[in-house]
Formats: structure tokens, sequence, C-alpha cells
DNA sequence: ATCGCCTCCTGCGCGC
DNA sequence: TGCGCGCAGGAGGCGA
């Protein structure tokens, strides 16, 4: 579920119960993510400073002198500080012990979600060596993204959902920079104009921005690291308004299978 | 290299 | 009330 602002939402949250403390032991109660947990996880981590809580795309990463977590959320995830003596909930699969009464809990029902460790802290992961740049900072430019939609012939919405392409951005985001860049999400990657590749690049960025500032959509379940919901979801343009009017144009948003994907968009405002 | 499709899994809302 | 179906914030891995 969650995408780069609920992400970094989660990171802020956990960070100040990590950063300079240590984790003093580990319970798995699922080992069967989306990958097993790795053994060397437990090894490693437990009882040495954390240096870093640091977010890459999708990724929230928990550095110390050994290595790094590796956490994913997938599309159910959650992180959760939480008294050690409140009973853990249904799918809470691991336990970061953190004190004799603090507790960080990794909840996720589709368990699509993975908790990862890489040693050598100096190394990246296999699964982030391919990545494309951070959208909120500056590698991710006009001349990037029109370099990364040359010679695509995919839909527009599916490219910028590319993680090579850029990371962060899900499918609640990538419907709403491209109804705010008045650009039809079937559009062909390659077939954007300059001007239209630049107001995507910029709308990316403030859409997500905007997410972070009020912690992220909330559709279901998203939780932050306290256990609350995130506040973005009332400023949603098009993403799950099907059939409801667009608030610029008063035409009807329509929603359209892409990729495997549903994808929301105004038929007026979008070309 | 690029694409489109499949897969992993649980929960929820809907229609019958 | 119960069941079956389709859908859900992701994304690696496959074959074409």
């Amino acid at each position: 579920m969650p995408e780069l602002p609920e992400v970094e939402t989660t990171r802020k949250g956990i960070e100040p119960f990590l950063l300079n403390k240590k984790i003093f032991d580990i319970k798995v109660h699922t080992p069967k993510l989306r990958w097993p947990i790795p053994i060397a996880l437990l090894d490693n981590i437990c009882n040495r400073e954390i240096s870093a809580v640091i977010r890459r795309g999708k990724y929230i990463l928990i550095y110390c002198s050994r290595g790094y977590v590796l956490i994913h959320l997938g599309m159910s995830g959650s992180l959760r500080i939480s008294n050690i003596h409140n009973d853990r909930r249904k799918h809470d699969h691991v336990e970061f012990i953190l004190s004799k009464d603090r507790v960080l809990r990794f909840n996720d029902p589709r368990r699509f979600g993975c908790i990862l460790w890489q040693s050598d802290e100096s190394t990246k992961h296999p699964l982030l060596s391919r990545l494309g740049p951070e959208p909120l900072e500056d590698q991710f430019n006009f001349s990037h993204l029109k370099n990364n939609l040359k010679g695509k012939k995919c839909a527009i919405k599916n490219a910028i959902m590319d993680s090579h392409v850029v990371v962060g951005v899900g499918n609640i985001y990538a419907s709403e920079s491209l109804f705010r860049s008045c650009i039809r999400p079937g559009r062909a990657a390659n077939r954007l104009s300059n001007k239209e590749i630049q107001m995507l690049c910029k709308n990316t960025k403030s859409v997500l921005t905007e997410a972070i500032k009020k912690g992220g959509t909330t559709l279901k379940d998203f939780i932050n690291a306290e256990g609350k919901p995130g506040y973005f979801a009332q400023q949603l343009d098009v993403y799950g308004r099907n059939g409801e009017l667009c608030r610029v144009c008063g035409d009807i948003v329509k929603s359209k299978i892409i990729g495997q994907r549903t994808s929301f968009y105004c038929p007026t405002c979008q070309k």
C-alpha cells in the first residue's frame, strides 16, 4: 500500500526511537514474508548502535556498523511503536525489542513486504542497486525524465511507476501527478512533449511533497508509527473518485485499467 | 532492452 | 447470513 509519502511518514515516526539506540532482540513470529527473513539479520543488528534510519524509494534502511536492515512494506505493511505489554495484533509478524517496555512491530496482512539484511554498510543490496533517482531530489529533473521516456512505448503511467525511472511513485501518486499535469495515464511514454515532461516532473514533486506534509494517504488501513492515519486522502483529485465530479472542470472522473492497475483521470482536463 | 502477464497473500465489500 | 467474486498503496521474475 504505502508509497513514498507513507514510507517517509513511517520513517520519520520510527527514527526517534531507533537513532543512536540499540535493538536488544528480534522476535520473528512469521519468517515467511515475500522472502524469508535472513538469519544474519538477527546475528548482526542486535545490540549495536543504530547510526541512521534512511528511506530509499519505498525501502526503509536501518544502519549499524555491520550493515543495514532493509524493510519494504509491500501493499499492506506498517511499522508501529508499541508498549511491549500491549498484545500483539493479528499479522504482527516481527518484533524489534527496543527496551524493557518498548517494541517496534512489523505488521503486514498480505505479507508482500520484506525484511532483509545487507552486511557491509557501504555495499548496495541488489534490490537497491538499480533504482532510479529520488523524485524529490535534483537528480530527478527534466533531462533525466526525458532520457528515460525515450523509446518507451508503454503507458506514461507505467513508466513513472517503474522504479528504474524514478522511485517511490505508486498507483495513487502516479494518477495524481498525471492529473495535475493534464496528461492521460494511457498516453505512450515517448509521445509526451517537452512541456508535458517538464510539468510531470514538477507535479510529481509537488504531489509527493504535499502528501508528506499531510502524513500520507490513508485509503483504508495505512497507519503511521503511532498508529494514526494520514490526511492526504481528502485532497486526492482523481484517485478513487471514479464517477465523481472533477474538481477543476466538473466532468466525471473515469477509471481505466492500465498495466493491471486501476488508473483514474479526468477525460476533459487530461489530454 | 522492453513489454505484458503472473505471482505472492489476506481482507473487504458487493451482488446474488 | 453466507458464499463467491473481484479488487486492493508493490514489484520481482518470467517468457515473448
